[in-house]
DNA sequence: TGTACATCAGTGAACGCGCGTTCACTGATGTAC
DNA sequence: TGTACATCAGTGAACGCGCGTTCACTGATGTAC
């Protein structure tokens, strides 16, 4: 009975996620076809077959896992408004921005997760609902109400990923750049921090 | 030299640019085919190519009147806050959020936008422009500082486009009323407004 | 007023191409003896 | 330690299909006379 190692194939599988998450992040779901996924991660056409029922079962894999990565840095932050401006200092930078592939996937593909299969925006509903657990943890400490707390992770949330997709879409660098800086100094009035 | 009226093909044309952008916003740009488009204008085929030099082209046309249509909505509004807050309260509607197809081409588009060819892109940037223009015109009356003010109508645009997106995005319906409720909040309390 | 006809908006079949998916197969793996 | 062999991850050619695009054509239009 001999079979290859248990993580071989698993190892395989990782690969193939993550070079379709920075594919699709940087062409969309549909700018990426299974052959570029597929060599992306050192394979030919066929085998992908042998790690996912479809390509939208790969979709699903993918959403699900990014927005769960995005959760989980934020919820590795240091406790405090201070990390949390750091962190959308980080989010809002010319680097993020310059570079999809490697970045948010809300900011990437949230109009297209609104479009895909249910499996795909269940799994970004449990990122999505996490999301906002982890930032309202942050604004946690000068809560004078746990809803309107929500709300406010809700509000930064939401800025910071449009803010970005904007940034990305506009021709114009100097505009481009100023939807950065406007976003984070809206941010930061936004949680009450100061933005060092 | 027997010509069809002049409004004629415009008149096509029109219906074309119409539908497509009902699509677009509805299925995606690269969800919509040509033959589908034409079909829902009531032509077939071979017709597209007698008005628009590619698909490349029609995007790019789309995308141009349709943030422009947007633009020319807030212009529209009479001045002040409360219509400001008005506008806010339908963007952020049910409605909205369930009829992508007649709603806001950036809650529906943006992040594909940022992928388009440099013509849609640029089309894109100078409806940005005009629609933060817009904005800060409504925020003008108890404008402190001008840069100040432009902050603001970045950050009321991005929350209203990226809260929509999320509202479509996830699956929990119960979720998806609250981010509209957050953001209509968020919103009122970034332009200092009661919000009825 | 009635007819002939030039125009050109729209038709619809066809093109090559890349898509997502299938499948018969190959050949490296590592266990069994 | 060395060889035979069952496993199964990965190969690569092929599938039907819909895509964006082309093109020879049709036929309604409305002017010319």
């Amino acid at each position: 009975m001999a079979r290859y190692q248990a993580e071989h194939k698993q190892a395989t599988r990782r690969r193939m996620i993550d070079a379709s998450a920075r594919r699709f992040k940087r062409d969309g779901f549909d700018g990426a076809g299974i052959s570029t996924l597929v060599a992306d991660a050192g394979l030919t056409n066929g085998a992908f077959y042998g790690h996912f029922a479809s390509k939208d079962d790969l979709i699903a894999t993918v959403v699900g896992e990014q927005i769960a990565a995005q959760v989980a840095i934020v919820e590795a932050l240091p406790p405090g408004l201070e990390s949390l401006a750091a962190f959308a200092r980080q989010y809002l930078s010319a680097a993020h921005r310059d570079n999809p592939g490697d970045g948010c996937p809300s900011a990437a593909l949230l109009d297209e997760i609104a479009r895909q299969n249910e499996a795909a925006r269940e799994a970004y509903t449990d990122g999505a609902k996490g999301m906002i657990a982890a930032i309202s943890k942050h604004l946690d400490a000068d809560a004078d109400n746990e809803e309107s707390t929500r709300d406010c992770a809700i509000g930064l949330y939401t800025m910071l990923v449009s803010s970005l997709q904007l940034a990305r879409a506009v021709t114009d660098p100097e505009l481009s750049d100023r939807i950065l800086s406007a976003a984070f100094r809206n941010a930061m009035e936004l949680i009450g921090a100061e933005g060092e």
